[in-house]
DNA sequence: TAGGCCATCTGGTCCT
DNA sequence: AGGACCAGATGGCCTA
């Protein structure tokens, strides 16, 4: 299901400021979806799986409605924040499609070969011999993201990525 | 019109 | 227990 029925040019401005606007069309759209589904799973194995899930759920239909619609606008939040991370990235990486907005495979792509360009001039302007990481165990990798955990290190996002790493 | 890309919803699982 | 994360499903928009 989809609630959004703007363009993708639109759509990058949605993104940013318009949350509110469609908020009415999501709530009449959603109604539209849920009875689309419940028509789908009629009859069918998965149903009867999700009714017993439901059993074991003490909430009511409308507090079971009401927290749905409370997780989608977390889950929305989520994926913003992911595909603001997505322009930033988009917005350190050089690239020649400068008119039009990389996709998220091409961000991702882009990124690692940069990364590994940067590395290796690095590693040639060294030549093979970073000071500052000599006498460090693990990989020439790991090393540089030392180095860069010293420049970052107060950076709440990174510390939370520090733990997902451990 | 098919295929790519995307936003959103959803239910399951993991984590705190 | 509740929020975060994830992957699958769905459907809209755009382009070749």
């Amino acid at each position: 299901m989809k609630t959004k029925t703007k363009g993708k040019k639109q759509r990058q401005t949605v993104d940013k400021e318009a949350f509110s606007e469609e908020s009415a069309m999501r709530k009449k759209e959603l109604a539209k979806c849920l009875r689309r589904r419940e028509r789908k799973n009629g009859g069918n194995k998965e149903s009867s799986k999700i009714t017993a899930a439901r059993a074991k759920c003490p909430w009511s239909t409308k507090d079971r409605h009401l927290r749905r619609l409370e997780s989608n606008e977390r889950e929305r939040q989520r994926m913003h924040k992911l595909n603001n991370a997505f322009q930033a990235l988009r917005e350190v990486i050089p690239h020649v499609r400068a008119e039009n907005k990389l996709s998220k495979i091409e961000t991702l792509t882009l990124a690692k070969n940069y990364i590994k360009s940067l590395t290796s001039i690095i590693l040639n302007m060294s030549n093979g011999h970073f000071p500052a990481a000599e006498g460090m165990g693990g990989t020439w990798g790991s090393k540089l993201y030392q180095h860069y955990q010293q420049q970052h290190g107060e950076d709440d996002h990174e510390e939370h990525l520090q733990k997902r790493a451990m």
